[in-house]
Formats: C-alpha cells, sequence, structure tokens
DNA sequence: TCTGGGGTCCTAGGACCC
DNA sequence: TCTGGGGTCCTAGGACCC
C-alpha cells in the first residue's frame, strides 16, 4: 500500500505579504494589484473571501464586493524565496519530494512508518516544522493515492491535517462535488450535470463504458477518478521525477490598446528575447514559433510556425514571429501579445539556415547580451533592430539602466 | 464579472506517406 | 479518378491549474 502526503500552504502569497507587513494579518487583503487596475486576483486572504473574493476574478469585481479590502501588489521573488524555504523543510523530511507549483507539493511516504510514525502524527509534525520554520500555514492530506491525498489537503483547509484511512477512499470521495475531482472545471462540471452527476459518487457508480463513450478517452480516467486513483497521466509519474520544461512563453496585456505597427513590433522582439533568453537558460532550442493576438473585444487567435531547425536565437525568433503576426493581424487595436515556443529539444537544430560561422558569432554576441543584461537590467540592451542589423546590439542611454544609479543593479 | 501570466494536456482536421 | 486505412506531423483551439 502506497502513502502521499499532498502540502497545500494557506492563502500563500497573502500569507507571505503578512510577513513582511504584520498589520494585514486578519484584514482582508487583496493580492493582485490595485482595486481600479486591469488584472485579476492572484490570492485573497481568509477575511476577503467572506466577501466572494476569489482568485482569477478580475480586480475591480473584488472591490465591489470588498471596498474596504487591502489591495496590494505581489512580489513574485518573495514567493519564491519562500517556496524555496518550503522545499527545504520538507527535503529535510523526506528526499521524496515534488513541488507541483510554488505553493504545494507532493511528498512519497510509503515506508516511511518506522521513521515517520503513523500518517496523522507524521503530517502534524510537518506542519509544525513548515510554521516554525516558515512563519507559514499550510494545510497536509494524506492518502493511498495522490489524488486522495490532493483532495484531502483542500478539505483540511485551512492550517488543519485529514488522512484518508485506506479502504476509506470511496466513502470520503462519494459526497463530494464533482468540482473537487482536479481537472473537472467549470466546462467539465456543467457536462456532467447535464448528465445528472453532481457528486463523485453519482460518477463512481456509472458503467465504464458508459462514461467512456460519453466522455471521451480522458473519461476513462476520469471514471478511474472518482474511485480516488491515480489512472493516467501525470498522477501517474513518480515523485521527484525532474522534467523539463515543454514550453516557455512570455505575454503582455497593454494597459492602452494599440493598433500602432512600431510599439507592436517593439513589444513582440522584446517577448522574443524574453522567451529566447529563457531558452538559453535552459539550454533548450525551440522547433515551434507560437504568437497569440488578442483583440480588444477579447477576440484571441493563436497562429505558429515549425522551423526547419531548432533555435535559441532572438532575431531568428523574432523574424518568424513577425511573418506570422503579419499574416494574421486585421490592424484593429490589440489588447495582448504572445510569444510562445514549443517543440522543445536539447539540442541545436541540424539545418540551421545560418552558416556555422554565423551561428557562432551570434551565440558570443547573446552571451554578452546576457551578461549585460544580468548586470545592468533586462531593458538595458535590445536587439530591437533583429535581422536587420544583428550585431548592434544598443545599449539604452537611459541614466535608469547605467550602473550605481539602482542600487539593485550595482556594477562589480 | 469585463476578464493576468505562466504553464500542461487533449482534440480534431488536413497534409502527407506507405 | 469512383477511392482504403493507418501513422505521423502540423496547426488551431480549448479546458484546466496555480
Amino acid at each position: 500500500m502506497r502513502s502521499y502526503f499532498h502540502l497545500d500552504m494557506d492563502a500563500f502569497f497573502v500569507s507571505v505579504e503578512e510577513l513582511f507587513d504584520p498589520s494585514l494579518k486578519g484584514k482582508p487583503v487583496v493580492v493582485g494589484g490595485k482595486a481600479d487596475q486591469r488584472g485579476v486576483v492572484s490570492a485573497a486572504s481568509y477575511a476577503a473571501r467572506k466577501f466572494g473574493v476569489h482568485s482569477a476574478m478580475p480586480l475591480r469585481t473584488a472591490y465591489k464586493l470588498c471596498p474596504q479590502a487591502i489591495f496590494v501588489e505581489g512580489h513574485r521573488e518573495r514567493y519564491t524565496e519562500y517556496s524555496g524555504k518550503v522545499y527545504q523543510v520538507l527535503q529535510s523530511f523526506t528526499p521524496q519530494v515534488e513541488m507541483a507549483s510554488i505553493d504545494e507539493a507532493y511528498l512519497d511516504m510509503t515506508g516511511t512508518h518506522r521513521l515517520h510514525g503513523p500518517p496523522l502524527a507524521a503530517a502534524g509534525s510537518l506542519l509544525k516544522s513548515v510554521k516554525n520554520a516558515t512563519g507559514l500555514n499550510c494545510s497536509i492530506g494524506a492518502g493511498s493515492s495522490r489524488l486522495v491525498s490532493k483532495i484531502a489537503s483542500d478539505q483540511a483547509k485551512p492550517h488543519g491535517v485529514l488522512w484518508i484511512v485506506p479502504g476509506q477512499e470511496a466513502s470520503f470521495l462519494a459526497p463530494l462535488d464533482v468540482r473537487k475531482i482536479p481537472g473537472v472545471g467549470k466546462v467539465t462540471e456543467q457536462n456532467l450535470h447535464a448528465c445528472g452527476i453532481r457528486k463523485v459518487g453519482d460518477l463512481a457508480r456509472l458503467e465504464e463504458s458508459f462514461v467512456e463513450q460519453r466522455f471521451g478517452k480522458w473519461g476513462l480516467a476520469l471514471a478511474g477518478k472518482a474511485r480516488g486513483e491515480d489512472a493516467g497521466g501525470w498522477f501517474d509519474e513518480e515523485i521527484g521525477s525532474e522534467t523539463a520544461p515543454k514550453s516557455i512563453s512570455h505575454e503582455n496585456t497593454f494597459d492602452v490598446y494599440t493598433a500602432d505597427a512600431t510599439a507592436l513590433d517593439a513589444m513582440l522582439v522584446r517577448l522574443c528575447e524574453m522567451v529566447a533568453r529563457r531558452l538559453r537558460d535552459h539550454k533548450m532550442y525551440a522547433r515551434t514559433i507560437q504568437i497569440k493576438l488578442r483583440y480588444s473585444d477579447f477576440s484571441t487567435f493563436t497562429r505558429s510556425k515549425t522551423l526547419d531547425h531548432a533555435t535559441q536565437i532572438d532575431a531568428e525568433m523574432a523574424s518568424a514571429v513577425r511573418e506570422l503576426f503579419h499574416h494574421s493581424w486585421t490592424r484593429k487595436p490589440i489588447r495582448l501579445l504572445g510569444v510562445y515556443a514549443q517543440s522543445l529539444e536539447k539540442v541545436e537544430g541540424q539545418a540551421s539556415l545560418l552558416d556555422e560561422n554565423t551561428t557562432d558569432r551570434w551565440r558570443k554576441t547573446l552571451a554578452a547580451v546576457d551578461k549585460l543584461r544580468d548586470k545592468f537590467g533586462d531593458t538595458t540592451v535590445s536587439l530591437a533592430a533583429g535581422m536587420n542589423a544583428p550585431f548592434r546590439a544598443r545599449v539604452h542611454e537611459n541614466p535608469e539602466n547605467l550602473p550605481g544609479k539602482d542600487p539593485k543593479h550595482k556594477p562589480k
């Protein structure tokens, strides 16, 4: 019998902000941006949730529901730092740890009974260790599958522990709404409701053949989940197995919608630079390049192109992106632009369009550019001219970016 | 309700090949 | 020139998660 923990931080972003500003404690707090900004709620404190505020909700809606809430900008670096601290605690508890996102982790506890004792006691002491080391609350679910432990941690919130005794999985799951199953969102919930399926128990009772013909291949996986099994897909993978990224992307929503070709081009190039930089950091190459356009009416289009060789060079990406963009843009004002790198490979494309010599010069140029950006900030060096002037990187004469002006980027 | 940004996975049609 | 079937790649879109 296998044994898993799922640990989930309670209102993670809000709790980290409270560490830096204790006056926020107990108050309705919304992390994500100012109340009148375009954007959505990243996290809401429990006090704010009482007013119906929840993550992914537009900030303006949150303000209407709870005008007295304190709206704060997020601090990504802080969350990453504290996520790392949590990971350290978990690592010292057992090596079989996998962070599933910035604020949750799975632990494979199989065979740790002699070391840590029964699940409930082990989870309780882990909860305390996390609190002591970070000052943050979490909740832990324990069960015989990753899926059951995940659903259990959700039921345990806030700051609780819930162990589903082996054999009791079905009776634990049966009364829960189908929406509690990870992977069942708004649409699937509606589809299930339309068949009269509201509770996990309703789903578990159905014939497999019926579920398969009604919901396709993953309907089968769904039926398995209703019984608490890690059936197929991601849940089946071993805990701690390092996986390389499958895609790398950046997108930007404009404060003011724009149809200005120069501004749009500059944004596309910037997005390419950010994506290509991260490809180089991962030592990966992309064979498929995709763009995303969103117009002011929120209609959204994607266009992609598979290159004959994989690349990690800004200007090669930019030229593919420009081509895609100019073939799809209707010249209406744009709300969002995105650039995506897919079909990632660990090795460089063989049939590069550029000859060896050129490729090599690029490599050196980009390595130098990456260093400059590390030192002076991402916007210091731009290859905005792209293919037209590939080796004339421009250092902006912006005093903000010069050494010594910004204490964050002290020259070495 | 007036909707961010980073991802993963799945589906489905068409091209193309054997 | 009326037309099989399977496999793989490419492309577009969408559901879902945090």
